[in-house]
DNA sequence: CCCCAGGGCCATA
DNA sequence: TATGGCCATGGG
């Protein structure tokens, strides 16, 4: 039950869609993490310590966020607050970001078509990095169900009307696992050992987002990523993007990417790496925001 | 049967 | 430092 207490009001961008952000949430894959029904968007979130579930909708140039369990003292929304700011990508004004679209002959049609489309992220960072793993050169509809293989055998859930709202499993938790453990789940052998060694970073002190963001330039961010066992260029930049809201990041080799991109030049083929580079040349700052609308080129929905 | 999915490691030269 | 094999599974 929810009291006026409750409740959390973020105010939104200029640049939002709230339907954007939900369908893209929504489009078509299992992810086990959130759920949504109609127009209301759940969370499960641990904010010191407790586990809540927070419930978010659209209420005229609002978020209305509720809490709907009450184990989150009021005195720490602040915390639930910023997540959800980090998740839906709500700090940045893209007003600029729709100018340069607007003036480039092959993309000036997305802001009328995507508008309000925000970065979706993933705040927690070693969710983000064992997400990138598990979805490294598979397709998607299969990485999705090993993640929720992963979260519902070693995360932990409240239940709230009736339904299990899972939270991705703790560093300490997949620490302890062996490879075995995750190659009987049909993980291959090197993603376990990848999974498992980023854990154990995490549970040891060794890895935490807060050093990362405290480091001076995002190249030195890649390069700190890239020494993890399992992180390349790819899961470097797409963790810089959707983990610590890094502007400038280009997920280089994604397959996605190349073809949206391929599809976008009528190419025929695989882009290389300077054609890539060549289309993003007139987004510096925005390379991250280019990315992600040419994901969203991927999908059919609406 | 083949190839490819929102890659990266590792052996080889 | 560059290249190719390999990995897990599922869908086309």
């Amino acid at each position: 039950m929810s009291t006026e207490n409750d409740t959390i009001y973020i105010s939104t961008p200029k640049i939002f869609s709230f339907a954007e952000c939900r369908n893209f949430l929504d489009r078509g894959y299992d992810d086990c993490l959130f759920s949504i029904e109609d127009a209301t968007i759940r969370k499960p979130l641990r904010i010191n310590g407790e586990k809540g579930l927070f419930a978010i909708s659209q209420q005229e140039t609002h978020l209305k966020v509720e809490e709907c369990t009450g184990a989150i003292p009021k005195n720490h929304f602040s915390e639930a607050k910023q997540y959800i700011v980090d998740w839906l990508g709500l700090e940045r004004d893209l007003q600029p970001f729709y100018e340069l679209l607007e003036q480039h002959d092959e993309l000036a049609w997305m802001p009328d078509r995507y508008h309000g489309l925000r970065l979706i992220g993933i705040p927690d960072l070693f969710e983000a990095l064992c997400w990138c793993v598990i979805g490294q050169q598979i397709n998607l509809t299969f990485a999705y169900k090993l993640k929720r293989r992963l979260v519902e055998k070693f995360g932990t859930f409240i239940t709230y009307d009736s339904q299990r709202h899972y939270f991705f499993p703790e560093p300490e938790v997949l620490a302890q696992l062996t490879a075995d453990e995750l190659r009987e789940m049909q993980f291959s052998r090197r993603k376990g050992e990848y999974i498992i060694g980023i854990a154990q970073q995490f549970a040891e002190g060794a890895l935490e987002k807060s050093s990362l963001t405290s480091l001076p330039d995002r190249q030195q961010m890649l390069d700190r990523l890239t020494k993890i066992r399992g992180v390349g260029e790819w899961t470097a930049n797409y963790v810089l993007m959707k983990s610590l809201q890094q502007p400038n990041c280009i997920t280089y080799g994604d397959t996605g990417l190349q073809s949206a991109v391929s599809e976008l030049l009528g190419l025929n083929r695989k882009p290389n790496r300077e054609e890539v580079e060549e289309l993003f040349t007139p987004f510096a700052g925005w390379e991250s925001y280019l990315n992600i609308y040419l994901w969203r080129t991927l999908s059919s929905y609406r």
